[in-house]
DNA sequence: GTGCTCATGTAAGGTGTTACATGATTGG
DNA sequence: CCAATCATGTAACACCTTACATGAGCAC
C-alpha cells in the first residue's frame, strides 16, 4: 500500500490529474518508484474513495476534460502516519543485472549493446535530474536554499537519483571495458557448454 | 517472468537447494533482485515442470531432506535467449524515498533515525560485498582475474552492489546533514498545516 | 497525413507478499 | 534453555502489468 504514500507526497506539489502525475513519477521519482498509469487511475478512485483525496472535474474547451485531485486533511494524516513508521527498502528488480550475472555463458557483444542502452538512459535521466534540480535552487547555494525553501523533500530525492545515475554511468563504463577485455582474450577460459 | 531467469543464473553457481538459493541472493543479487522463500519453492517447481531445472533428492542423516537443483540444457539455452533481448530497468521501490519526498510535512526526528537505519543496513550489506569480491578475486588484481577466471559476471554485479551500497551511505549522510539542518532553523518556512 | 501530447478508464492475467504449518540440530 | 539455522511447502490475498478502448488538437 505504498503507491497510495507516493502519490500521496506527490501530490504535494499541488493537485494534479492522473495524466500529470505519471509525469512528476518520470521526473522526480523515477529513482525510486514506477507506475503504470492503468495502475495510477485505479488507485486515485480507491483513494478517492477513502477519502486521502478529494477531486474537481475542469471541463476544458478543447481538450478533453480533466480531474483534478488534491491532499485532503486525512491524506496529510496519511502521509505523516506511514513516515513514522520504520521502512525497508521494499524492492529493486534490474534484468540487465542478472543478464550480466551470466554474461559468461552469453553473447558479450549483444550484452554490451543493452549495457550502452542502460548508459544512455541513466545519462538522460540525469540531465532531467540536473535541469530539475537547478529550477529548484534557481541560483542559491546550498545552505541558503535549505534555510528558504518550502520544501526540502524534493531536492533530497533528487540528490539521490542525480548520485544513483551517476554510479549507473560509471559502473556501465567499467562493465563495457572488463566485457571487451574478456572479448578480446582468445584463451578465454570457458564453461564447457559455451563458446 | 524474470524472477525465472534470476533463479536461473544464479544456478550457474552449481546446484543447490531453495534455501541455499535465496541465501545466495541475499549475498550477491541483493542489489538487483528480491524473493520470498514462498515464492521461490512455487518458482522452482513450475521451472522443473518447464524442463528449465532437474531436481535429485538428497537425503540427510540428521538435517531434513533436501531437494538440489540444477540447470538443465533447456535452462541455459533460456538464460542465452534472455539475455539477447533488450532491458528495462524493470522496478524500483524504496520507501524511505517517499518518505523524505513528505519530510516537509513530517516529524524530522523519526525520518532522521529511519536514515540512520537505511545507512546502517547498506554498511552491513557493504561489508558483505566487499568480503565476496576479495573471497573471489584471492589476490589478484583485476586484469589478471579478468583474465584467468571462469566467470567475471557476479564480480561485475558485485562492483555494481558496491557502487550502490557507497552511494547509499553517501546520501545518507548529506540527507541527515540537512535535516539536522532544518531541525536547527528556529524560522523554518512551513507549509500551514505543519509545525 | 503522421506521430506526439493530452486525457481517462476497464478487464484479465501474472507476479509477489503474508500467514500458516512443521520440526530437528547446533551453538552460546 | 533460547535463538538461530537448516529445510520445504500451501493458501489467500494484494499488487502490478498488459492489452484494450477512445478521441481531439497540434506541430512538422
Amino acid at each position: 500500500m505504498s503507491l497510495r504514500n507516493a502519490l500521496l507526497v506527490t501530490l504535494l506539489d499541488g493537485e494534479a490529474t492522473g495524466y500529470e502525475l505519471s509525469k512528476r513519477f518520470s521526473i522526480g521519482a523515477a529513482n525510486f518508484w514506477n507506475v503504470r498509469q492503468a495502475q495510477l487511475y485505479a488507485e486515485l478512485a480507491r483513494m478517492e474513495s477513502d477519502g486521502l483525496v478529494s477531486s474537481r472535474l475542469a471541463v476544458q474547451g478543447k481538450r478533453p476534460n480533466k480531474r483534478l485531485f488534491a491532499l485532503t486533511d486525512a491524506g496529510i494524516a496519511e502521509v505523516r502516519r506511514y513516515a513514522a513508521e520504520p521502512s525497508e527498502r521494499t524492492s529493486v528488480k534490474d534484468e540487465l543485472l542478472v543478464k550480466v550475472t551470466g554474461a559468461d555463458i552469453c553473447d558479450l557483444r549483444v550484452l554490451t549493446e543493452d549495457i550502452e542502452r542502460r548508459r544512455a538512459g541513466s545519462v538522460t535521466q540525469l540531465g532531467r535530474y540536473q535541469a530539475s534540480i537547478e529550477a529548484m535552487m534557481r541560483g542559491r547555494d546550498e545552505e541558503t536554499f535549505v534555510r528558504t525553501t518550502r520544501r526540502v523533500g524534493p531536492y533530497l530525492t533528487l540528490l539521490r537519483g542525480i548520485a544513483e545515475e551517476e554510479a549507473s554511468v560509471a559502473w556501465c563504463d567499467r562493465a563495457a571495458a572488463v566485457l571487451a577485455a574478456r572479448r578480446a582474450q582468445p584463451d578465454k577460459p570457458s564453461r564447457s557448454r559455451s563458446a
